[in-house]
DNA sequence: CATGAATGAGACTTCATTCAT
DNA sequence: TATGAATGAAGTCTCATTCAT
């Protein structure tokens, strides 16, 4: 792509971001330095300042990249058919690639956009976009008089999420995958038993 | 050849371990300079290294540290007049209570301590130990043939520390405690219903 | 061979030249950047280089651009009739404003230059240039007979061009443009009545 | 002197100001980079880290320190005996040496301290204590019936000043100390043969 | 043993200049 | 010839670690 097409920075932001998130991932904020970026993409420190003020900027650029991401996670709950769907092996591999394609806040993450109010409360709400999802799913269910359920739609939607974020993070301590995913399984196929009665 | 002075050495490790773990907590693993732990126990930057080589092995000295205390917390788990007693409110504000004096093992840790392998496995016992601790407990009560289960003990055992994970990971994200807590009390009482059927 | 291509880079470097002067006179030489030189002129940064070989080079290109100023100015003081216009507000205004339109010598600019002994030179000879004018100026009326001085008239000379420089100074450090315009009539009113005996 | 003692911090930081003093009046504020300072001083480069918080607080602290200076300027212009003594060459002289063993106030460092309130309103009082200590001055010999003048005692003031500024220009321009010396002897001499009449 | 000043490697960032398009 | 993205040298600043006192 010829460099004086507007596309082309709009190109350029983009793969960086998507080198840094990958690399925020592996080595973390703080251990990833401007060189590992440049290098990663494959150009010079100083060319990457012409997209970005700093390295800061590019966090926030990663955080925000998710956003359409974050959006599309959620849809795929809606268009599942049925809460039963949830309880599978197959749902779980799929979410557990989307986090892999996306930057995981971590403790260090957040204390580095702290001070930033705006990427905070942006942070919070893609928490809360799962959550919120997943609760219009269990309602909308409810409604149509699929499901009925003894606890309220949040509380179940919060547990769910719960124990993925709980499961996803034994991975990350070394805890076997087979055993993980059985797991969730396992563990959803009795909340959804309860759910649906 | 005095005893007070390797006494007092160990003293003044434990001293360190104690300061530092409670900044890496707080303000992450780099953002914690050697300056903060030599003013936060009071010492110069200079005295940190009679007792420790690096920041490094700070870090390691406190994550062993914690080998005594994760014992004692599973013991707390053994000591509850069976399971039902996990399914209140009362048992999350004490996990979350021993949560907060220990340290999470964040990734920016994981990454700092790759390459480690003693570390590595040191880490993943200790979340093995919550696991292990939680399905001899549950064994013993099918034993006694106080419950029976549906799933695996230890199926039960890991959605348990997922649910309690995933939580604990919920609140640093902003969630409000006490619907937190109440996602805990809700959600184990469908688990626990299952689990003595 | 077209004409119009040299005409053309000579009406481009003028404007480069013009550009570079006011951010010069306004920013300083270091803290103008060659993008603030292209942007005011509404170029490419990669653009300059087709006029110029060096920011440097610009540099040296604006202190020669006033070459021919500096010989109008002094003209200016020849054409006046009589040295009493001197000593009056409306000269100090019109001097001010022939100041604003060129490049203040100031040390950053020296330095800049330093080891260039031909712009060295050059700076030297304009500042010579207006104790010169001024000089026969003096000398041109003493010698008509219209005045008789009890100093030597290169002493006047530089005496009223370091009260100019003084007084243009003390305008930058914030003094009120007023008082300092009085302060011209008034000294120069003594300077003068002290001369014409 | 040892370097526990408080004193020596000081005596550091007066090092520190007293040379990159001397490289910001030689070289110019940009031009001098810490390593300059840090080598001229004699340590590394973080040393100066400790001393002070970045390179601009090197200079607002030089800056800082000529307030003692300017106080002692003044008042040997009030323990003159007559206003006669400031038209000589070895006042003139004086004021020189007073000037090389401070920072000018170029416009590179009005610049760099542009924003900065505190110090813009010290440079300015720093200019305004001359012109006030030379108004009192005259305005106490004139209370004594020494003198009387035929205009304000502050637009003297104010003239003298800016002869001593222009004069002091022009010899960074290259002229010939000698000359600009005369000079001052000259026009001073019949400044202050007006002013006593 | 303790102190804290000094070190120096290395991080982020800037910007004059070059060069592919 | 114009563009502006890329380069890379160099600058400011940080901080774990060392060491003279």
């Amino acid at each position: 792509m010829p460099k004086v097409v507007p596309e082309y920075k709009e190109e350029a932001r983009r793969k960086i971001i998507q080198h840094a998130s990958h690399l925020f991932s592996e080595k973390g904020y703080t251990r990833t330095k401007m060189t590992d970026i440049a290098e990663s993409v494959g150009v010079s420190k100083g060319a990457i300042y012409q997209y970005f003020e700093s390295k800061s900027e590019i966090l926030l650029a990663v955080l925000e990249s998710y956003t359409a991401l974050r959006e599309l996670e959620v849809r795929k709950f809606l268009n599942t058919k049925g809460l039963k769907f949830l309880a599978t092996g197959d749902f779980f591999d799929k979410m557990l690639s989307l986090r892999k394609n996306s930057l995981l806040i971590t403790p260090e993450i957040l204390q580095e956009t702290a001070g930033n109010m705006t990427v905070l409360k942006w942070i919070q709400d893609g928490s809360e976009k799962w959550l919120q999802g997943l609760k219009d799913l269990i309602d909308g269910l409810i409604e149509v008089g699929e499901i009925s359920i003894s606890i309220s739609s949040e509380v179940l939607a919060r547990g769910i999420i719960a124990l993925r974020d709980g499961l996803y993070n034994s991975l990350s301590l070394g805890a076997d995958v087979n055993k993980v995913r059985n797991t969730w399984v396992e563990i959803m196929g009795i909340l959804m038993k309860q759910a649906l009665n």
